[in-house]
DNA sequence: GGTCTTTGATTGAATGACCAAACAATTTGG
DNA sequence: CCAAATTGTTTGGTCATTCAATCAAAGACC
């Protein structure tokens, strides 16, 4: 049953974390979620910020499996038959079911974002966590670039950082403020993208 | 002496809540900072939370003093006379140009955000931020679309919610990592704009 | 098969430090 | 002389982490 202790305690930390914040949930609370004495989350996690990653990391797993099943992997290549633009679309949506159903680990993420900010433990961990999913936006990116008829001045990663920065304020948006129609600026988004990579030609070239 | 005495307690606060982040500094480290005792600190502002949105809008100042001086205000409607696509446009370097000149301000607007997060009296302060920053950009997107021979499908606030969270998206990634290219980020954020802002009539149109 | 030993899992209390806020006392300035 | 400003300590509580002690199970030895 050792495994599954330890299990238990990373998904209690989820969902205690998601519930009250880092800063405001003590390894008491952690420990207390899981049916566990205090001291034995310290024996499976050195630190608080370890149960954190760790936490996230169990987050996302459903999230990354619902990609895969999909047909995209994170941190694989694209599928080279496949319409880049296709991708293109089905990820504005997929982020916005994803809003829909995995509100928590959003609000969690940017908990993580927030501690990052000025604990150097989760500031790596931030860093690989952006990096990698802006990465995997920008190979979506470069292949719909690649069928443009008229090629953006912008390189593919300027391009995917913007649009991956554009979906993360969207859901700081929707995560200070339910209220907020997040759906609607996705739309939005996906509008103007999609008209961008389809233009045509002729039109006229701006400066930056 | 009383309120040049708040004054400097302010302008530790920020300094210091720029430097360690929000959860880190005590109060004491504040009162430090501005050479005066613990006790003060309190005398002038009732909690800790206080303190930080007094910091934050200390911080704002010079930010919002330079839009003026660009003949914009935060808060006043758009000039009747001048052309909207020029409001954008500056928008854009304007963004390059703070995020070079006030990157601590960023830094402790997304520390602000995380603690927000699970903090009320800190999320309605960060819901009033975000929803005065981006009406700001409601208004020149709408004065845009006026314009426009195509117009979009999206809403003006839909769109405005995409831009404003693509830049905070960008400045994010800044944040969490000095070495990332933000301007380039935003340049291409711009291209992607302005493109679509002056795409001719017959473009085909697309459906979310 | 029955004791002895080891190992890893688990407990719950103790440690040591920190901090926001409250407060009583002192100073300053008008 | 009074009120506002300022001090520095006290209070009351929190929290991550440590640690010695318990427990259960799995071998090892006879």
């Amino acid at each position: 049953m050792p495994d599954q202790t330890k299990d238990r305690i990373v998904d209690a930390a989820y969902r205690t974390l998601v519930k009250r914040g880092y800063h405001e949930t003590g390894m008491k609370d952690i420990a207390a979620a899981a049916g566990v004495a205090p001291g034995l989350a310290h024996y499976y996690f050195e630190t608080k910020e370890d149960l954190l990653v760790a936490a996230i990391e169990h987050g996302c797993e459903p999230l990354i499996r619902a990609w895969e099943a999909a047909g995209v992997s994170l941190s694989g290549p694209m599928p080279e038959d496949a319409d880049p633009m296709m991708f293109a679309r089905m990820g504005f949506e997929l982020a916005k079911e994803e809003l829909k159903t995995y509100g928590g680990l959003f609000l969690l993420t940017f908990d993580m974002f927030g501690v990052g900010l000025h604990n150097p433990k989760i500031a790596t961990a931030v860093r690989t966590f952006i990096e990698e999913r802006r990465a995997f936006v920008a190979r979506i990116t470069k292949a719909v670039i690649a069928g443009m008829a008229a090629p953006p001045l912008a390189s593919a990663d300027a391009i995917a950082a913007a649009i991956w920065g554009s979906l993360h304020g969207i859901y700081l948006q929707k995560v200070m403020n339910p209220e907020f129609d997040a759906e609607a600026a996705i739309d939005a988004l996906s509008e103007m993208t999609i008209a961008f990579a389809t233009r045509p030609r002729n039109t006229s070239r701006e400066e930056g």
